[in-house]
DNA sequence: TGTACATCAGTGAACGCGCGTTCACTGATGTAC
DNA sequence: TGTACATCAGTGAACGCGCGTTCACTGATGTAC
């Protein structure tokens, strides 16, 4: 079973570390033990530091993961909408959907692993894959309310991002309750909205 | 040593209860230990199970008690200010303040449990501490936008909540990065401009 | 192209450690007289 | 009010378990001739 080609250890890699950005979203960063992301990939718990130096640099690697997918995904929905508003009006909805709600393995990593990521000690190589990672949605975004460089749509952005995340981590916490689809709602009423008044 | 007055035991129990409300906050509900908990409120772990039942039961008893922490804290700011649009400044501005991002275990609940309690399995007690609470936070916040049980102004105490609760959690997330205080503060003007509207 | 062998990706046992929880014990508290 | 003793809050050792990480080993891969 033992020594693998190369191109199967690289297929092995990139295994790990989209299990890992699944997982890492669903459980959080201490939910899940290098054992159980392994298992996830198909292979067993002693090969890991063959591919990663530690957990903690896999998770950065796994947040990192997590933002590009996003970013895909929001570039995809520009790429396709009519005009800015259109675009903007897409990601929102998806982003509060509920069955965004009910998937956090592949939902965005802000509202997943932003705590998680708080909690890291200053330096840690997940915070400096956040913030890159943020900074990118944040771009889109910014984009979306017209502004290259303009201080408004930058605040737009932030706020918009703000309000989608506060609404799904807050869904997602009462998810049993009649609260949960109400903050979806309102959060997408609130942003809609906002979009229209401009 | 053993054997302490029933009054000292009943200050025992709060201790325990405070100190978890702080620790739960900071570092997660899996984050601290039993034996940390104990500590922090000045005693040692075996006695524990004669306070609560379980770890579990203690996160619920804590979180309550954040919540009702919380909820006081507004109720002042209500009581102290001169008319309820300066009330709801006065909140949004204590909420998104950078003493509060960098002191999560005095801060709202809200923000720094909601992501470990979305986590936890459905029918789990602290499920039912948070959602209770946040119901309690929701009603100050309802009836500062002037509605008893207006559609309107709940739907304004949900996107406030979600605007404050994300803005502070994606604060708290970069906070060695410039984003940190654009977060506080792009919400901060958000927030109080959507007052200004009405 | 075929053979001989060094490399190294993955395996699974093992490491020290800290976790949540249990329990025999201690001795001050609180009660019965 | 004073004494005798049962209660029980808190202690610290111990339980089984899972964690992140290490390491000797295996055997297919990939290379040198």
């Amino acid at each position: 079973m033992p020594r693998v080609s190369k191109q199967q250890s690289d297929r092995n890699r990139v295994a790990i570390t989209e299990a890992s950005s699944r997982l890492f979203r669903e459980r959080g960063l201490d939910g899940v033990s290098v054992a159980d992301l392994m298992a996830a990939a198909g292979l067993t718990h002693g090969g890991f530091y063959g591919h990663f130096e530690s957990k903690d640099a896999l998770a950065a690697a796994a947040c990192a993961r997590a933002f590009a997918v996003s970013a895909d995904r929001w570039k995809q929905r520009v790429a396709e909408a009519p005009d800015m508003n259109a675009a903007r009006a897409a990601i929102i909805d998806n982003f509060l959907s509920s069955k965004s709600r009910s998937a956090p393995g592949q939902a965005c990593p802000t509202a997943t692993l932003a705590v998680d990521v708080a909690r890291q000690p200053a330096g840690t190589p997940i915070r400096a894959a956040f913030a890159d990672g943020l900074e990118d949605l944040l771009g889109i975004l910014q984009a979306l309310h017209g502004g290259g460089g303009g201080a408004e749509a930058r605040r737009d952005a932030l706020t918009d991002l703000a309000t989608l995340v506060g609404a799904q981590i807050l869904a997602r916490a009462t998810s049993q309750t009649g609260q949960s689809e109400e903050f979806l709602s309102a959060a997408r009423a609130r942003l809609h909205g906002a979009q229209a008044d401009r």
